[in-house]
DNA sequence: TTAAATGCAAATCGTTTGCATCTGT
DNA sequence: ACAGATGCAAACGATTTGCATTTAA
């Protein structure tokens, strides 16, 4: 397990060399601020609150960059919201997202079972991992009641 | 466990009272012939094949209807070929998938800590889960040769 | 008969690209 | 100085929509 834990992005890329322009600067920030599951759109309204200036293409741009690093993460969320993808600046620990489909809300759900699951796939398959993405949909336990049943309603998703 | 795993998409929408017109037979019979990972483009492509008449739209409100009634399972594979999602008819037992970004090719993998794992999730958060949708992506283990070591590179994704 | 499904074309949404200009190192 | 990053606007690919027409039940 690689040490760059708990390093800025900002620190992380400098390491690597990266050229660090106002842009990077004020989008990295950004994203590691933010309250997590930020699309790119929003990043760029949230960075544009720093620096007016900020284009849609350099948001697209670095998140390709960091993508390729592998310093965030990029979620499907079950299509929840639509095409769009969502960032996170990557942590220790992968971790699983449960997604409402009624209230929209994003639960995380991390369990020991995950790093065992992963070294059975690497001895099994000889997979090397790099991404790991699980997400789950369905109710939450505010939006489920308590009585509703699994599989009966055409309404949700 | 609800016993829908036997029968047909067609004798799904029917015993659910769905109206089946000859496009929605034939996009049925496709994407149940299909090797799967099929996308809408590719599903529209097949289905031309029998019926040269039939309409993207058809084919996208088609998809969504078998969404909801939760007969098909929806995949991004960890965004390897970009923006575009999968389809595939839902089977009796959850699969992870192995989403090779050098070779492109998708594994599948299952095993038993996945039903345990929905049931520590169920059971922990009360989430009544719908849809489980685990990707993994990396190097398969033709294209990682034997070698090769982890996150090294700026390549890959 | 009629609510629902289709075809068509245009619209929309997220993302990417070419190119001229600017900037970090 | 110059490779690399940016802004802009246009292009792109996937998906959605409005509306007139057709069709399954």
């Amino acid at each position: 397990m690689p040490a760059l834990e708990r390093r800025s992005l900002l620190q992380e890329l400098t390491l690597r060399g990266v050229r660090i322009t106002d842009q990077r600067r004020i989008l990295l920030e950004t994203i590691q601020e933010s309250d997590r599951h930020l699309d790119a759109a929003t990043l760029l309204a949230l960075a544009r609150r720093r620096d007016r200036q900020i284009n849609r293409a350099t948001v697209y741009r670095t998140i390709e960059l960091l993508k390729k690093l592998r310093l965030i993460e990029e979620l499907d969320l079950v299509n929840v919201n639509g095409g769009k993808h969502y960032l996170e600046a990557k942590t220790t620990v992968d971790r699983l997202r449960l997604a409402c489909f009624k209230c929209g809300r994003i639960e995380d759900f991390t369990s020991p079972l995950l790093e065992r699951w992963k070294a059975e796939i690497s001895r099994l398959r000889g997979f090397q991992i790099q991404i790991v993405r699980l997400e789950v949909g369905g109710w939450c336990s505010k939006c489920s009641g308590g009585k509703d049943r699994n599989g009966s309603s055409d309404e949700a998703l």
